[in-house]
DNA sequence: TTTTGTGAACTAGTTCACAGCT
DNA sequence: AGCTGTGAACTAGTTCACAAAA
């Protein structure tokens, strides 16, 4: 299954619990499409990789995502071990972010080298400042397993080193530049220049064009 | 040009301005591929979007990026177009994230509608609430061509509305959920639950593989 | 009849492999 | 020799189109 495809699971999920919540009981894969300006026939592939929960004539059953029929790839009990992960954030700025909260993933930790910033408040967990020693110990205790990088390009690598030492095998950067992980890790990287220059490259063209 | 090729091309950029700083004169694709973990094929096929300015039997003279020969597209003019554009952001969290500066990018306009954040201080920009007049006037008194969304998602819409309506043509967005743009505006989404749980279900892979 | 599930066709993206410069 | 530029081959991803189920 392609991380495409995942991604993709992860958005309808969301709009089918909040489907749920709204009292809807089924809804059909050309609907889902107009959502999201997908193809319908895409969006019954995705959904096939659970297994055939669509009813033919009716669409999916919304509640058969709380209380599937199939075995262990159910999107429900990814959802429910999702939980169980706690990710660390080093850097501030995102530690707050509400989306975070909201979808079940709690800040459990946060480190910053900056003693202004970290004296800076945040509502999600006390700033810690990021030695080897003590962001080991705090992993183990609290059971992290994903690490959010938010710092200054020059110091992402060291941090980086420091959690993969800690035993994190997954990573969400937001700092530009490569990092360098062993090959047992994952690292996901989202470069906030690369998404605006892209939307630049838009503008570029558009005022280029001749209408 | 696919979206994809465009922003590989934004992460080598970045690099070749940092190789140039570091006295490096030049680089084969075979470097920046082991840079990147790409194949070097790719990277060549990407840089000859520019024409052709990699040297056979040497590679790509750093500075070529700086001065180079083919015409409109090639890199620096681009570089410095993209300077011309100030977003706008929404939502506190991101005005002070560093990227956005160190790469040309200036956030020159904020708002927040809720008062107690507003209050909260920012390196990057004082903070206003939203309303569609003022907006608008600042929008076009800025010369603002991009907006960044970063409120909770049941506001969201409403805001892509605000600056669309200000004349706005490029939106990055961070909120969850779908948004409705017209046809002529352009929409990126950053989803950065969507990253988490692509994360997670590489975890809950890993956890489950037998070795 | 409506709408799924899916093989087949198609499209986009990547890698190979080698001719052609320097 | 070394390395680019690129057609050809390949791989991944999407859409079509239709049989089968409710």
């Amino acid at each position: 299954m392609s991380e495409l495809t995942t991604n993709r699971l992860s958005v309808y999920l969301r709009c089918l619990n909040a489907l749920e919540d709204a009292g809807v009981r089924t809804i059909s894969s050309q609907a889902l499409a107009e959502q999201f300006h997908l193809n319908a026939a895409q969006i019954r592939k995705d959904l096939a990789y659970f297994g055939e929960f669509g009813v033919r004539g009716v669409g999916y059953y919304v509640r058969d995502l709380e209380a599937p029929p199939a075995a262990d790839s159910r999107p429900r009990s990814q959802a429910a071990r999702r939980r169980s992960w706690a990710p660390a954030t080093s850097g501030l700025a995102l530690a707050d972010y509400p989306g975070f909260r909201q979808e079940g993933f709690e800040i459990s930790a946060l480190f910053d080298n900056a003693a202004a910033r970290r004296s800076a408040s945040s509502r999600a967990a006390a700033c810690r400042s990021t030695t080897s020693t003590t962001s080991k110990k705090i992993a183990r205790r609290d059971g992290i397993s994903i690490a959010v990088i938010a710092v200054p390009a020059p110091s992402a690598q060291h941090v980086v080193n420091l959690v993969v030492a800690a035993g994190i095998k997954a990573v969400l950067n937001f700092s530009p530049g490569t990092l360098q992980v062993p090959p047992d890790v994952k690292l996901k990287s989202v470069d906030l220049t690369v998404s605006l220059e892209s939307l630049s490259f838009f503008l570029a063209q558009g005022d280029g064009e001749d209408r």
